[in-house]
DNA sequence: GATTTATGCGTGAACGGTAACGCATTAAGG
DNA sequence: CCTTAATGCGTTACCGTTCACGCATAAATC
């Protein structure tokens, strides 16, 4: 491997003007620096990082800018653990994470995590972008590098997106619903919370695009409702022992395996997204025949990888990375 | 972050004093070892291997021992993609990957690989013992850490599995079987090749054991015949409208998917394993239903990392690795 | 008591790259 | 012609660890 040394030495130069040529600083003639480029191409020089980093004492600090690990059932634990195990490749590199979570349905939470996360000082920002009104400011004010997760917003200059394509979700889910409900007559039965969302949208819409019957659209959320009590009694009308299907676009289909559970109807086709805790429970116990993912951990395993290259190692046109759905079932639920 | 100095300074030492006694070698007294190891403990000292990695220009050269990527309907090209991604993540940190690739269906070209890779000098060893009997001299002789991918031997003293769960594979195959044959009335074909092999023999148990009816087994892959058309007059007998689904245990599901193409049968379901290329094709096509993958990619991936953290970062005690079993259909096939 | 051997520890030069600093040389200005 | 500024480049001190070398001091030997 060549050093700059080498470098230099074959240009006829010190390593100081090597460096300075290189990173096109400081003061130099425009025929050294063709020297010095020809060196570089002809020994195929290219900067020891640990060499690099050592000398630079770069640290890399990143924020994280997700909901709180518990919302949405706990589903913004999944997308930390990738990133927490991200960071724990990293760390010996100079990485480092600073979370700053918010409540997602509370503006003034949000508002207030952007202004923290406004005020510290990082090399590079990860976050989901979960309202545009509140995170806008904060992506136009803040001069570092940043990248989205789970949710984009097009027209901003992230250097990267992560995320799920939801639409093909919904038409997977669709697919195994028509296969569970081989033989059954009624309709299928799609659960949604309130809350407008682009993902929701789109996993209803994939669904309605891949079924093979009526889908009857719900729109009440357990959150909602003050008790479990009051949401069940809202389902009693709706659910009953001939249904096609029920389709839960968020994470919260634990919900309704609880209440299959308790009324008796197991037998009734249940998919849901997300593996958190409770969901996983559902899977197991054999009321949640599929539980779609879209890889949240992955997702921010890949998300803290992709920053540190664009930071530390110098990559600029990343690319969007979007993650496929996986099925997670009874027989291959991971540990 | 504490570096060696504060901890020579807070022990009353020098730097050199402190690295001889952290690495045990060298000459020194008992009780300002007990300083030093308390200073460490207070200043919460860790080595930083930048720093470490680039003043012993440690390079961490790895063996790899694994068959042709072509065989096995390309299989092999998948963990090997994973291990070059990570390569490409570890290289700047030393790390280097050399291949050796045997025919894991010819004796001589296992012996002749594993020769090579006994010569070659290097720091880890990655390999797939397919062959025990061939390669267990080399995991005896080589005194270099190795792990196993893919397949396992437990009595060698390998640090650490990176694999699959090959029966509940063929549990989750048997229960996508069922819910694609709902409403058809025959048994089940089960394709497997004629070679013994211990994951194949799982997936046959794990499906055998989930199925909801009788599965027929014919033990003899395309690799018997001398071509295509002999192949194909050998499923005639077996195959046909009726048949309430193919299982094949290997990656040359997309032959049979090519049978059922021509024949003007792709009602009868079709489960195979490993996203080959062709295979993609077959599930594009819609002859293919289900894919199942053991994340191939992935196990090359980790084990790389596996292996690099143990040699480099100093783990010692990893832990094997099973990865959970992919469903993989036209729906949600990555890119 | 002088000489040898053993023991504990400090020193300093790497590893490859970075970046502040400052010395020559040349050009511009009076 | 002298001063001043601008330009190009070399020097040097790091970053945190490793490790060979060698200097003290103490212990063992005669």
């Amino acid at each position: 491997m060549a050093t700059i040394k080498d470098v230099a030495k074959l240009a006829g130069v010190s390593t100081g003007t090597v460096d300075r040529i290189l990173h096109k600083r400081g003061r130099f003639s425009a025929d050294t620096a063709e020297r010095v480029y020809a060196a570089v191409k002809e020994l195929g020089y290219e900067p020891n990082l640990l060499a690099r980093n050592l000398s630079i004492s770069q640290t890399c600090r990143l924020a994280v800018l997700i909901p709180y690990p518990e919302q949405d059932s706990s589903y913004w634990a999944l997308p930390k653990a990738g990133m927490d195990e991200a960071l724990a490749a990293l760390s010996p590199y100079g990485v480092s994470l600073e979370y700053f979570h918010f409540d997602r349905y509370d503006r003034a939470s949000c508002r207030e995590a952007v202004k923290r996360a406004l005020e510290f000082e990082c090399d590079g920002m990860i976050m989901s972008p979960l309202r545009n009104e509140d995170f806008s400011c904060l992506f136009r004010e803040k001069q570092v590098p940043f990248i989205f997760i789970d949710t984009d917003i097009r027209d901003s200059d992230r250097i990267a997106y992560v995320g799920q394509d939801s639409r093909s979700g919904g038409v997977l889910a669709a697919k195994l619903m028509n296969l569970l409900a081989a033989g059954r007559e009624d309709h299928f039965l799609i659960l949604a919370p309130e809350t407008e969302n682009y993902h929701l949208t789109e996993r209803i819409a994939g669904f309605r695009s891949g079924v093979d019957r009526e889908a009857v659209l719900l729109t009440t959320g357990i959150e909602a409702f003050h008790d479990r009590g009051e949401f069940y009694a809202s389902l009693d009308g709706v659910i009953h022992e001939g249904l096609g299907g029920i389709y839960v676009v968020d994470a919260s289909a634990h919900y309704v395996a609880d209440y299959l559970t308790e009324k008796d109807l197991l037998s009734v086709p249940l998919i849901g997204f997300d593996l958190v805790d409770e969901n996983r429970k559902g899977v197991l116990s054999g009321a949640i025949d599929f539980i779609l993912t879209q890889q949240p951990r992955e997702q921010g395993f890949q998300a803290v990888r992709l920053l540190y290259r664009c930071l530390m190692l110098g990559e600029n046109n990343p690319g969007d990375l979007i993650l496929a759905s996986q099925i997670i079932t009874k027989e291959n639920l991971p540990d």
